[in-house]
DNA sequence: TCACTGGCTACAGCATACAAAGTACGTGCC
DNA sequence: GGCACGTACTTTGTATGCTGTAGCCAGTGA
């Protein structure tokens, strides 16, 4: 027994400097300023942030395996530049995971996470009622990642975070137009995991995450592209999680098809 | 325009070093020369490979972002030593998502791609034949794949390659037993996507992973750690994909236990 | 004999140096 | 004037060197 009681009082281990670079040029990334398809040179991101090039280049593989980059042999970094289909695809899948883990979540959700999901939706409605987005985007984020943590698997947690983390960028364009409907139907989610009642819980997300893609869609028929950058189409992506090869387009994608040709599709 | 129509004749890119050395610890620790929670040293793996050390970082990084490594900073990658309640909520979330890629894929299906999965099917039941495991998990994996892949919906195929991957690997002590039976279920499945029966094609799969599932938990429940090595309860994963810091049991785990009791339900 | 401290060793993290590949531009030839 | 080739520059890929930290062990004092 040490006579200091392990009281967590520990210092800050230290932090490894690619996991600082990364969320650096995470944030860049969306934030806007470094833009879809921008190629990212490592020595001037080195220089830029103040550190050599070896910690870049692993923060740049991790961004690369999380989908944010593509990774070009001998050519380098370049931000990875969504394509309507494959955002439509993601939103697909996002759908999937958040669907089963609501339902997990009702099962196995304890008496002081229901008050934490409470919470979450009350900043949630403050940030709306005070139009303040930031505030907003990160209690959504905080809410649908509670979800995944209260559905008891882990697996499944890491990859509903690691999903909705591109959907929250792609989308963030649209946040600002789902605010009320959505808290709506978070509360509605809340009573449904709260009662314990999963069914329901997973046909409340089903629906929720089936709105916000719709919404989605409707956004990208007017707006065209993603992130609103040219360079969008060329990069097939070296290797990575999200390359899109040889897929075809995904059932939803028709409706994407339908929605944009009414707005004009970027090759006309 | 360029005189050459872009043929996709063009020689091959030199492969990047670190994807080789990527390859090669991953053959080392699926093959079970490298055991799960072992240490694995830069230096050590870098003169063994013939490389430097800068390379073999860089894989190591992949790796634990993969889930199949742990990298504990200050200290070094890890090999990855999955608990059994892990290994559960791996296989489940592996049923949903190719539960859902069987059901697009049912719609979404060409003729060639049929062709394809029969193709799969036979060397399946050739290799099951002649007792070859290793041909036997190879038409396992490229069956599975092709169905990912026929779904249509990129971001599906790519999670559902990563997850498929690590789920080999937790299985492949067991993959022997589940031989006949379960290629009688794939054949039900292709039976079901050739069909363009979507709900169907979901059900057999829903059933199928789920009897997987199952078969995997009887074996654990015998053989009480996943990879037999004392080392597996302890490691803490640092971060990465697969950390199971907070969360408990999922719900099938429940299952494991009814399961295991009466001693074998998959003939049942 | 036990607890503590100081030093030693091994290793990861980071920086830098060098090599190879790709790209762009300018020059010469047709 | 346009195209092709060659050269110089840019940028990535790989190797190696340096530093700080963690863990271990021996030595010292109670």
């Amino acid at each position: 027994m040490p006579k200091l009681p392990t009281d967590d009082r520990r210092v800050a281990r230290p932090v490894p400097l690619r996991e600082s670079v990364h969320n650096a040029i995470l944030d860049m990334i969306v934030e806007g300023e470094l833009k879809a398809g921008q190629h990212l040179v490592e020595a001037e991101l080195a220089n830029r942030l103040g550190v050599s090039r070896q910690p870049v280049r692993e923060a740049l593989q991790l961004l690369n395996s999380d989908g944010w980059v593509d990774l070009r042999p001998a050519h380098g970094a370049f931000v990875h530049a969504p394509t309507p289909a494959e955002a439509d695809q993601l939103l697909a899948v996002r759908g999937l995971l958040e669907t089963e883990s609501a339902r997990l979540a009702a099962a196995h959700v304890s008496e002081a996470g229901i008050a934490e999901l409470r919470d979450w939706w009350r900043r949630g409605t403050d940030a709306l009622a005070a139009d303040d987005v930031a505030a907003l985007v990160e209690a959504n984020a905080g809410l649908h990642a509670a979800v995944a943590r209260f559905s008891g698997n882990a697996v499944l947690r890491d990859l509903v975070a690691q999903v909705d983390r591109r959907v929250r960028w792609y989308f963030r364009p649209v946040a600002r137009d789902r605010g009320a409907q959505s808290w709506d139907e978070h509360a509605e989610l809340i009573e449904a995991i709260a009662a314990g009642d999963g069914d329901r819980a997973a046909e409340v997300m089903r629906r929720h995450t089936e709105e916000t893609r719709l919404t989605y869609l409707e956004h990208t028929a007017s707006d065209d592209a993603v992130t609103g950058d040219g360079t969008a189409g060329d990069g097939a992506a070296a290797n990575g999680t999200a390359g899109n090869g040889t897929a075809g387009t995904d059932a939803v994608s028709e409706v994407a098809a339908t929605v944009t040709r009414e707005g004009g599709r970027r090759a006309g």
